[in-house]
DNA sequence: GGAGTTGTTTATACGT
DNA sequence: ACGTATAAACAACTCC
């Protein structure tokens, strides 16, 4: 690299890590000025006194037993009951109890009880608090069989409820991180609106972006309770998610999923509060760089040229917000190999029996992303017929009930029996660089708890075969089972060769799933490239990176003729396909006279190169067309919401060549997605209906001039309201699993229509 | 015009 | 090697 002298020395990298309780309680009693200099990291790295339940004058929230209610960061009905480990039950409801009798008929309609515990990170959505502390007691109890909560009511008879709860199963801690993590996972809800938390202000508005903060003031006020230094702890330890991460939450947080920059720092300011009030200012430099850095990131400038907002190339998000994320522990499949289920009331959901979990995202070992799906359950799908598609999609795709689970080879998967009130269950992995997608569909019938443990056993294919080395492997690797004939499907061990049968056909997916999926239009990357040459040659002004046109500007997106309107949202321009190659240029490609610019040489070099950034160890003969397709953040053919076919909104990576990175990528959490699709197909699905309202939408102008996507429809498109859905990603490298994300959804926990009437002593024989 | 903000780019550090 | 974080330079731009 050259030297550059303007540049000077680049100082060790800090790290903004908070120090744990204990170095923070250490802290406390000295002062920081006589610190070792060359340490910013430490200086840096002081909290100031937040989460106590003493002094805090903002502490609205009294807690109760260390049990802490605030608000949750975007769901105002809804409250977060952090507890701490060791907590029992009574002493959750009796915190619960004070938080209803003060709130009276105008609290919060659901509480998000979040714990952590050696295996358990669980979060109990409770709609229905007034539905009586019986039924608060039942779930709890549900929650706490494996946890270190103390059930105390086994017994009780379940019946009418109301209440759902939402179990994000992490994985065994088996080292004292498990204080260390205790209540990390409601790191990322930040300070919330919380006003008990109330950190003092570390860091002033004015200080310079690139100034050491000032905390040479700062103290750490000593905590007295393992409780509350978790909790200190949580609002002031780093995030876990990497600033494109944040960046996405906050951008998609907004409705027209587009944000000024200041907006952007206010909103990681606002959940994040480490940002706040203890990393240093340069962090909003790395924000601004990050936004730069990645193509993702797509700056529009209204029209007067005034105003720039910040959007997520609608190609690579997936509108992932900060409320479907969680964090789970790391996941020691080993021991689960070992001795799976065997004390468990409620062991992990699922087990899988692999090698270490790789970190999805820095510094935590694997997070549980939530990933969005149909709430409803309009589709019913009984389990021997056919999937029922799109009209326009026909039949190809159809699903062969006799086959009608795939499993991976070298992949055993266990699952335990509790999925109570879940209608639905997505499952997604990834097995040599192929994403596999499991589901468990609703059934006209009442929701049946699955038997436990049930185990998905599929051994290993002797020759190593990756599931899609064949030509016609690939298409979608999916299957879609009834809840009913999950558990006989689940033993049902395939064959290697049955992965390259058309069972593996993407039976949701249309009729042509893969070409549109062909290799990208070459008019359009050199179209990109002459443009950039373009801009290059204009001289244009830096700041007019690859602004987004407005949409009257904007190509429109095509439709292949298979792929129907009900495999998309509403009316909106359908996606793109290799039939239209040119035509489906998103706001990277502009119209006459706008260019493309590129933001670096990287970019540009990615989009020369249909390379993958996949690792590929084993290597993979794919088919070409999916060789030269592969946007691992591309989104999987979005369903209509309540009718039609239950679609996967989540982009799944249609070709076997998913890698880690493709399954970072899928959740949009991964490193820059948009490089591949730069220069690979523009033709895969879009949600479009975002796509034209956010990203290519007149900025400018009202929003009555702007496309017809309607509200609704996008709220049916974007499903990040609707933090019911959830699902298991798992990946692998070396064809092992190597990391897992939970993703369960529980359609109609959110409108409550679903099966109210459920006894709980119908699908939990614990509690019988 | 100066200060501050925003956006881009380069360079380095660090972890995997 | 790659992704990410951090730091910085610098230009364009906005605001007072």
């Amino acid at each position: 690299m050259k030297s550059s002298p303007h540049r000077p020395l680049i100082l060790k990298r800090r790290k903004l890590s908070f120090p744990h309780s204990d170095a923070a309680s250490a802290l406390a009693g000295d002062e920081p000025s006589g610190q070792n200099v060359g340490s910013p990291k430490q200086e840096e790295a002081k909290p100031k006194e937040h989460g106590t339940n003493k002094t805090e004058p903002g502490n609205r929230e009294v807690p109760v037993g260390g049990i802490r209610i605030i608000d949750h960061p975007t769901l105002s009905d809804a409250q977060v009951v952090a507890i701490p480990a060791n907590t029992d039950v009574q002493s959750i409801i009796d915190a619960l109890t004070a938080k209803g009798k003060e709130s009276g008929s105008n609290g919060p309609s659901k509480f998000i009880l979040i714990s952590s515990t050696q295996f358990t990170v669980f979060q109990v959505l409770l709609p229905k608090l007034h539905c009586g502390p019986l039924s608060l007691l039942k779930t709890l109890n549900s929650v706490c069989l494996r946890t270190s909560l103390k059930p105390s009511f086994g017994n009780l008879g379940l019946q009418n409820e109301n209440l759902r709860v939402c179990i994000y199963l992490g994985s065994a801690e088996t080292t004292s991180s498990v204080l260390d993590n205790s209540l990390t996972n409601i790191q990322w809800l930040g300070n919330m609106s919380s006003s008990g938390l109330n950190p003092c202000s570390v860091k002033k508005e004015t200080e310079k972006e690139n100034q050491t903060p000032k905390q040479k003031a700062i103290k750490v006020s000593k905590v007295s309770s393992s409780s509350t230094t978790s909790w200190q702890e949580s609002f002031s330890e780093r995030p876990p998610y990497s600033y494109m991460a944040m960046i996405q939450f906050a951008i998609n947080s907004t409705e027209k999923k587009r944000m000024m920059l200041k907006d952007i720092y206010t909103w990681i300011e606002d959940h994040f509060p480490y940002f706040k009030h203890v990393a240093k200012p340069g962090w909003k430099n790395s924000i601004r760089h990050n936004l730069s850095l990645h193509d993702m990131f797509v700056r529009e400038t209204s029209a007067n040229g005034k105003i720039s907002f910040w959007t997520i190339h609608p190609e690579a998000n997936r509108y992932l917000t900060l409320d479907q994320v969680f964090k789970v522990s790391t996941f020691h499949a080993e021991k689960e190999i070992e001795a799976p289920f065997i004390d468990t009331g409620l062991r992990p959901l699922f087990s899988f029996l692999g090698r270490k979990m790789k970190p999805l995202l820095p510094r935590v070992n694997s997070y549980l992303v939530p990933i969005h799906f149909p709430l409803s359950q309009s589709v019913i799908l009984q389990p021997s017929s056919k999937m029922p598609l799109p009209a326009s999609q026909g039949a190809s795709e159809t699903m062969q009930s006799s086959k009608p689970v795939c499993i991976a080879p070298k992949v055993r998967l266990y699952i335990s029996g509790f999925f109570l009130p879940i209608s639905c269950c997505q499952i997604y992995f990834t097995v040599s660089h192929s994403v596999f997608l499991l589901q468990v569909l609703p059934s006209s019938e009442e929701p049946t708890l699955l038997p436990a443990p049930i185990p998905i056993k599929e051994e290993a294919c002797d020759g190593e075969l990756s599931p899609f080395t064949s030509q016609q492997s690939i298409k979608q690797d999916a299957c879609w089972i009834s809840k009913e004939s999950f558990a006989a499907a689940l033993h049902i061990k395939e064959e290697s060769h049955n992965f390259h049968s058309n069972t593996w056909a993407p039976h949701f997916l249309p009729t042509r799933p893969f070409t549109a999926l062909k290799s990208p239009s070459r008019s359009k990357l050199d179209t990109l490239v002459i443009k950039r040459q373009e801009r290059q040659e204009m001289g244009r002004s830096r700041r007019k990176q690859h602004l987004a046109l407005p949409s009257s500007e904007e190509p429109v997106l095509l439709q292949p003729t298979s792929r129907s309107e009900s495999c998309t949202v509403g009316n909106d321009p359908p996606f793109a396909t290799d039939t239209h190659p040119l035509e489906s240029t998103s706001q990277f490609s502009c119209s006459q006279g706008e260019v493309i610019p590129f933001k670096s040489a990287i970019k540009e070099m990615f989009c020369k190169l249909p390379i993958s950034s996949i690792p590929s160890k084993a290597p993979i003969t794919t088919p070409a067309p999916f060789l030269a397709t592969t946007d691992p953040w591309r989104l999987a053919p979005f369903v209509k919401e309540p009718s039609d076919v239950l679609c996967s909104p989540v982009r799944t990576p249609p070709t076997s060549l998913i890698s880690l990175q493709g399954n970072l990528d899928i959740l949009g959490l991964g490193s820059t997605p948009l490089r591949p699709s730069l220069c690979d197909s523009p033709q895969l699905p879009l949600l479009n209906a975002e796509t034209n309202d956010m990203v290519s939408g007149p900025l400018t102008s009202s929003p009555a001039t702007s496309k017809q996507s309607s509200p609704e429809l996008q709220a049916s498109a974007l499903p990040e309201n609707h933090s019911f859905l959830e699902g298991l990603v798992l990946d692998t490298m070396n064809d092992s699993l190597s990391k897992i994300l939970l993703d369960v959804s529980f359609p109609g926990l959110e409108d409550d229509n679903l099966g109210t009437d459920l006894s709980w002593s119908q699908l939990i024989p614990e509690l019988k």
